[in-house]
DNA sequence: CCTAAAAAGACTTTATATGTCTTTTAGGGG
DNA sequence: CCCCTAAAAGACATATAAAGTCTTTTTAGG
């Protein structure tokens, strides 16, 4: 239950590569795809994900490519989670307590509430820096 | 992301209305689908599940029925949504670090560990009984 | 205007979720 | 012992979502 999908999985390994190389320059998405071993056109959908929420830019035409949106110290995991994912949400009723049936009744809805806040409260914390420096305390 | 199957949701509800009737006495799968509203065809696996982990005590043939199988205190969400929904894993990579490629400088991995971890706690912290009392403060 | 590379969208395949149906097993009562 | 009730077990069916591919279009550089 709860597991990231690999969509999620390919995109974080891809955005982390980027955001462990120097910031000023263009990557291209097959040698991006190579290095994190992700299929190439399954890559290429996350990426624009990703270039309509602004955490990468993408150029097109000869020496086109990928680069950083912002400086990873201020790109963090949550957002890049929900990128790809979605938001983050245990259950319907959290969204619109009206899916919840007997709503006024569910003693279930706050403890949902309280997850949610709880996992966006970790993945909010960690940025791309922290994730693609060279290593760190476990 | 991270949302609760419909499984997951039917499990919830028909084990917190029996957590709601009076714990010595036997309720028909029959009944407990109707009152909550979900295919008794379809909670007669999840009640399989629930047996098996010994979550509810299981009765044969004429006046047969299902009945919870501790006190309603000492049932927690966590092992209600576990025993339905597998254990809680945000990433494979949390179960076996050899999943992880590369894992020796992965970083994402305690991220995720934490995740794991605050989830756990926050069902772990609900029990049935809070769930089925009448009414408490949200 | 030719080539490179991403964008967009249709399409395919596979896996999982969501259920249903049928048969078997266990228990109670006449 | 037979019959009825109700859960157990497992095969089956369908729907939805995940995972991945392919083709065409747009944009930029040389």
């Amino acid at each position: 239950m709860m597991e990231l999908t690999r969509k999620g999985e390919y995109a974080i390994r891809g955005i982390v590569y980027l955001a462990g190389k120097p910031m000023d320059k263009v990557y291209l998405l097959s040698d991006i795809a190579a290095a994190v071993d992700v299929p190439p056109t399954f890559l290429a959908k996350i990426f624009q994900q990703f270039s309509k929420m602004g955490l990468v830019k993408s150029f097109r035409g000869t020496g086109g490519g990928f680069m950083l949106g912002r400086a990873p110290e201020n790109i963090t995991l949550l957002e890049v989670v929900e990128a790809v994912e979605g938001p983050i949400i245990p259950n319907r009723c959290v969204v619109n307590p009206l899916n919840c049936e007997r709503s006024g009744d569910c003693n279930v809805h706050p403890v949902w509430a309280r997850v949610q806040g709880e996992v966006r409260g970790v993945l909010e914390g960690v940025t791309l820096k922290e994730l693609a420096s060279e290593r760190q305390k476990v």
